[in-house]
DNA sequence: TGAGTTGTAGTACGGCCATTCTAGAATGCA
DNA sequence: TGCATTCTAGAATGGCCGTACTACAACTCA
């Protein structure tokens, strides 16, 4: 060991991150990754190898912070509310991002999935992670009566899955705050009717 | 008028129309373009302009076609039907598309239309287009007692965009039969009980 | 202190990119 | 037939791409 890095990797990792989120692959150059994470090209190289290396360590890092806290984050809360909580949280954020980089796995889904196994893999591994959160919360929520069971755990989870998608998507192409809170609310209807006290209320 | 094309334009553009399905914007090189329509770059610089102006009309051309027809195609139909078709096609399509394309519509969604004003308008006019195809099935269907009224037909329409791109997505990353059709199906069941013949039967 | 190691900066490199130019071939019209 | 016009082919162009190399700076450890 001789002469420590003089960048914080850290934020240099976040500024790729951002980089490719926004840009996507292809269209961010290394140039365009010089320039945003403030260090040289062979920093970059040396730290992380090339740009295809880089992009991975990217995508890793964006699904473990990015998705695997969220997912943390809401499955602390009741299943039904959990489910409320995410969504909640993705509309949020896609409405608040002026950028409009949607969702980095699923933009990624797209864009580098069809062509390259590995990366492939790994946005399916990510996607089936999501729906493993959503099929924890809907058997637990069914268990304890807080959700309907018209549909069986798999089939809503994947359901929400591709609501969720479309949602990233919509975000990019019409950023409305109405559509996308709209879709999200019709998708939590399939729930179910909420508790008896809710119901009676009404 | 002199000379006249020796290419057959619809072909081309055909061709054109495959490369950025498949690869994208930004991973189409004009030198697979000219690989793929098989005439010179001169001819294609002369017959379309320049790439982005091709990549124009190969997208137009598409929603046409593609969107364009199937909603003309499934629309004869009664309206709950014509939903169901629609859905119908599109999984069969995307599970019989070798290359996994998914739909070049979305594909555009993700990686054109943030960042370019022009294209984010085309793309949100034909999503507009589809919304639209699916609330006037919804509002015939809700009229005539085929399809429920737990949402508005508009509410419902959005959330049925949703999970289309969500399933044109997945199309492209987890191209399995299985899940594609369970969210499909989980979609249709969204339309509510079929008329008293079928649900006598059960 | 100095030898060894690793990070950094700048530059050079070959290749491919989109685009344009040049020359000539094919057609319509007079 | 000859002129004007359009299409086609191929090469040329300038720029940017990702990457590798070279020289040097900064650190650890003996």
């Amino acid at each position: 060991m001789a002469r420590p890095r003089e960048f914080d990797e850290d934020a240099v990792l976040d500024a790729a991150i951002q980089c490719f989120w926004n840009r996507g692959y292809e269209a961010t150059s290394m140039k365009d990754l010089v320039g945003r994470t403030g260090i040289s090209v062979a920093s970059l190289y040396n730290a992380y190898g090339d740009k295809r290396a880089l992009f991975r360590t990217a995508l890793d890092t964006y699904v473990e912070t990015s998705i695997g806290e969220r997912i943390r984050r809401c499955e602390a809360a009741p299943p039904r509310q959990a489910i409320e909580a995410f969504f909640g949280e993705i509309v949020t954020r896609s409405l608040t991002d002026g950028d409009q980089k949607g969702c980095m796995l699923v933009n990624s889904a797209l864009e580098v999935a069809p062509h390259d196994e590995e990366f492939r893999q790994v946005v399916a591994d990510a996607l089936v992670r999501i729906e493993g959160f959503f099929i924890r919360c809907i058997e637990a929520g069914q268990a304890d009566g807080t959700i309907s069971c018209a549909l069986t755990a798999q089939a809503l989870a994947q359901h929400f899955l591709a609501v969720l998608i479309g949602i990233r998507v919509l975000a990019r192409a019409r950023p409305q705050g109405a559509l996308l809170e709209g879709i999200a609310s019709s998708a939590l209807a399939m729930l179910g009717a909420t508790g008896a006290k809710k119901k009676a209320r009404q």
